[in-house]
DNA sequence: ACTTTACAGTAACATTTATCACACAAGGTT
DNA sequence: AACCTTGTGTGATAAATGTTACTGTAAAGT
């Protein structure tokens, strides 16, 4: 049970992970609860165990764009890089399923990095896949359109959890995507249409 | 003139600066040169000491989405974290006006990081204020229209050169928003009409 | 002076996306 | 069963943006 963390991140050395675990401590949180706001200021980097994080930026009608999901295994970039200088944070981040987290104070950080290489570079690695990440995101909405990106969407959603059913309401994905329900509706129609999906309540299935 | 380093990088200490001048290649590109292409390896981590390089995305059609732009003080985030793990880049990088950059070979990256507490805290602001540049991003195109995103388009603009006149013609700004020249006369024209901007040929105005 | 090129303005039209209005269906509750 | 809530489907219409086509005009080259 103690080694839990050594799978989940299982390239930390194992001095790393003792001191992790000397200095984090392990919370759960709810589906549902916000633990980022925008404009907060960020005490702790965060590790996820268990469970899902959407990361997505506030619109100022409610929209919340999504940007990526954590999961276990991950660490939240913003936080790390806001770590260092105690900055704001600019996104929110919602539990999308219950987690576990690891806080990190936020003291650690420059301390890790220095004596640990593992933490180094998982640190580094955190930045690169996130900033592609979000690149990625940039590209979509620059340069696709609704039904692209609503692919694109889908897609990414059925990789994350892993198999082909999306388990979301067509309101949900058009907040998500910045865009209105009906939307979604019609451009979902035309892919099953098109024999790409097969659409039930609540639940999309990906088919090719 | 061998302090100039010292001038545009004032946070480096005078170690990491002569560090800097033993390893590093001072080379001077032309406007236009393209230093960085989507797909290619990256060797060489980038400061700028003098001109202006943007950092766009680049779409299929030919479209050149603007990312941000660096400038002397400055260094290529994206050559920062891609160095760690010689990664791909996943960017454009052309030179707007002159410049003078320091390549760094990869290699110092993670060295530097570890003896030079200076460079660390520059590398680590590098990638928190270049993530929230590119939030800013995303922001503008999920959640702003176009009329927006060209105010502040300008706006950025006029900050970066330092003054109210934006010398680009409107196929160009329509490039970098990924829309086409009409739309931009269109827009320019209505802000002209609002007494926002005073049009020339090749140049804008802005006068608020 | 003439030609060529790049830049700018604008109308007409096409397409995409947003909004409004409403019907209906599935599940849960009383 | 009757009711309510939430989710979905769809037409009509509006607004924003993209496209085509054409005009004029300033600058640059010959």
């Amino acid at each position: 049970m103690q080694n839990s963390l050594k799978n989940i991140f299982p390239n930390f050395s194992p001095e790393l992970i003792s001191t992790i675990e000397e200095n984090g401590s392990l919370q759960d949180f709810e589906a549902g609860t916000v633990l980022m706001r925008t404009g907060q200021y960020i005490k702790n980097t965060v590790l996820i165990t268990k469970g899902k994080i959407k990361i997505y930026r506030e619109g100022e009608d409610g929209g919340e764009f999504l940007m990526y999901y954590l999961q276990p295994g991950q660490a939240c970039a913003i936080s790390m890089i806001c770590t260092a200088k105690s900055e704001k944070s600019q996104i929110m981040a919602k539990v999308v399923e219950d987690v576990s987290v690891m806080m990190i104070p936020l003291q650690m950080m420059d301390k890790w990095m220095m004596e640990h290489r593992s933490w180094y570079e998982f640190v580094i690695e955190t930045y690169r896949s996130r900033f592609e990440e979000v690149l990625e995101v940039v590209d979509n909405i620059a340069f696709r359109s609704m039904d692209e990106r609503l692919e694109f969407y889908l897609k990414r959603h059925s990789e994350a959890c892993g198999c082909s059913e999306v388990k979301l309401s067509h309101q949900e994905i058009a907040t998500e995507l910045n865009t209105s329900r009906e939307v979604i509706s019609r451009l979902l129609k035309k892919m099953e249409q098109r024999g790409l999906v097969k659409l039930n309540r609540n639940q999309i299935e990906l088919l090719k």
